[in-house]
DNA sequence: AAAAATACCGAAACCGGTTTCGAAATGATT
DNA sequence: AATCATTTCGAAACCGGTTTCGGTATTTTT
């Protein structure tokens, strides 16, 4: 890229051409005393090290990424692996979680490789190929299944990693999770507070364990207040809009319909909401619904969507802690740290048109 | 990690373990007839081939990525980075996008790489750093200005990459872009034939490059149509549902509403929606509403949403060939794409509720 | 059967760094 | 001033591959 045309008299800079060959020829040093008095050592005279950096910031030298990763062993790179997402409505959380995960990465001088899972293949095999060809030092596992095969691969690899979300295993991995079982006995005591005593649940696959916590808290704040569980009134969904929709057909078609559901997560509430007011009820008078998620685009629909929310941010930052942790000492002990989600009101829940029953404090 | 004690007797394939230079031992070769034999090489015997071949699969040998790269002088690796997104609501299309790209990429053998930007630093120092580290071979830019630094800046440093979008420089350099005028006439057209006579439109800033051009449809329908263009009708926005909100209210408070408004996003025509409602007019009947993205959960709303819609699979697909054939020969012509939106009507525009005038075919 | 051509593989350099080891130069000690 | 301890740097190996070059061994040609 020389241009034969001289040019002005400037600093030309052309970044990425210097090496640390070049550096250590003009300066009369060798390759490694040149590395030595930029990574730190000791061992190296301060005059040196000093005429080493200014030269090294004069000529904009920077070492290249590729030769120290393979000269340390290591990539310093960790892996993302998204799901597969056939046209799923609301993944607004994906996208955050890059980005927070990523943010925090980058504060360890670590990268993030992002690679899509191919729908036809095993959940493992873009987990075994990035292994495999040493692309990663470890990696972020979200959407955790109760059993899940990718982490029994990595687990059975020894290959680092944290999940966002428990798993069968999880007394042998470290995790992070939001505790959905508490988020869903709040926000149906909160129903049942405001006089609710049919409440539907749509919840996500069984598939995903997540969603099995979730469950247990509504059935668990059931019990504690005296309400009879109603199998007809849980409802299996698929985490997306259109699993909301059919589910609330299910719920609402009844004779006794539910006077409240709550929602696995948003993208399932908004289905729902949708399904009823197909099915003409009003929300919140003759429905409440709450989701769980709290993506910011449910502040805009009418109703705008209770739901609980936690921090994704936080999450990622969290999750690439307990990472960099595990990558700094493997032996450590299993650790995990569960957050907690709250619950925003914003209008799509209100008690129910009639209070059937008298909401009791203590059930004996 | 060899265990004292006697392991049961099976083919101990702990992958990851095995190099070039055991292969090469154990078959009594040199890394460098290993390596030609594995990489096709003519001037390997087909005896020797085969030999070596079966060698590797049954030790499951792989090539460590970062070796071979450091040889071959190149990353594979495209760097993306993400926007500072400060709340926004519907960034669904983030996701997508890195999803789509992420697949193309792996076609060619190519790994993602997500960078998050500091929103405290200059745009362009995230794309400093991975060019200057050569972490990364080449770009995918999305949501580009008309000036755009970042395209400033790979062009100076003669840096491969593909831009999501025109920009001021675009003859120099690959693109990608949806047709947003042509969208625009087209959903312009569309209200005026329904018998609009005022329509508001809410664009993004005008730092982005693509609302203008989109803004550019719009007037350029109404001009066609021998519709006046009424200043106080084109509102600013920031391509953000809070945007929305406060244009909209602009809009609606006038003396004389418009009945419609064009948004220059979806996340725009939520914050519309929203504020509509709050001020009391009904959508469709007294306020049409069209979005722009086609962000599927548009259609769990009430109404649902119309919007101009295009594939993001699509979009991230060409763009990563583009970028493909930019970084095999990097002095070929620059070549772009440009491919179209279609609307997509859900049912949040209609007929104005008083046709004020008569649509005219032709105005003379 | 000798010469020329071809097939096949080893040797070594290279990519661009890091890190260990030892030697020379310098300074401190007696 | 001779001895020992430190400081400081060069030399070389190494990370794990790729690629060029040249030299045998084997065929093919005459």
């Amino acid at each position: 890229m020389n241009d034969v045309k001289a040019r002005p008299e400037m600093e030309w800079v052309k970044s990425g051409d210097v090496r640390i060959s070049d550096l250590a020829a003009e300066l009369g040093l060798t390759k490694g005393t040149v590395s030595r008095a930029l990574n730190g050592y000791e061992d190296i005279s301060k005059k040196t090290r000093k005429r080493v950096m200014e030269a090294a910031t004069k000529r904009g030298y920077v070492p290249t990424t590729q030769a120290r990763r393979l000269a340390m062993g290591l990539t310093e790179t960790i892996g993302l692996v998204l799901p597969p997402m056939p046209s799923q409505p609301v993944n607004t959380f994906i996208s955050e979680f890059i980005n927070s995960v990523s943010a925090a990465l980058h504060l360890h001088g670590y990268d993030l490789l992002v690679h899509s899972a191919n729908s036809e293949e095993s959940e493992v095999e873009p987990y075994r190929r990035l292994v495999q060809s040493r692309k990663v030092d470890g990696f972020i596992i979200f959407r955790t299944h109760e059993k899940d095969p990718r982490v029994n691969y990595l687990l059975n690899e020894g290959f680092p990693f944290v999940t966002h979300g428990r798993t069968a295993r999880m007394a042998e991995h470290d995790w992070f999770d939001i505790d959905g079982e508490k988020a869903f006995r709040d926000a149906t005591s909160h129903l049942i507070k405001l006089g609710h005593q049919r409440i539907g649940f749509v919840g996500g696959g069984k598939e995903f364990f997540s969603a099995q916590l979730r469950l247990k808290g509504f059935r668990t704040m059931l019990e504690e207040s005296c309400l009879e569980k109603v199998p007809s009134l849980e409802q299996p969904g698929d985490l997306t809009g259109q699993g909301g929709e059919i589910a609330a057909q299910n719920l609402l078609k009844q004779t006794r319909p539910p006077t409240a559901i709550l929602c696995a997560n948003d993208a399932t509430a908004l289905g729902v909401m949708k399904a009823a007011r197909e099915l003409g009820f009003n929300i919140p008078e003759e429905l409440s619904v709450i989701g769980y998620d709290g993506i910011a685009l449910g502040a805009y629909i009418d109703p705008p969507l209770t739901t609980l929310t936690f921090s994704i941010e936080e999450s990622g930052k969290e999750m690439v802690n307990l990472l960099m942790r595990r990558l700094k000492n493997p032996d450590l002990p299993v650790i995990s740290k569960l957050a907690s989600a709250i619950l925003k009101l914003r209008g799509s829940e209100g008690p129910p048109s009639s209070i059937q029953n008298k909401y009791m404090e203590n059930c004996l």
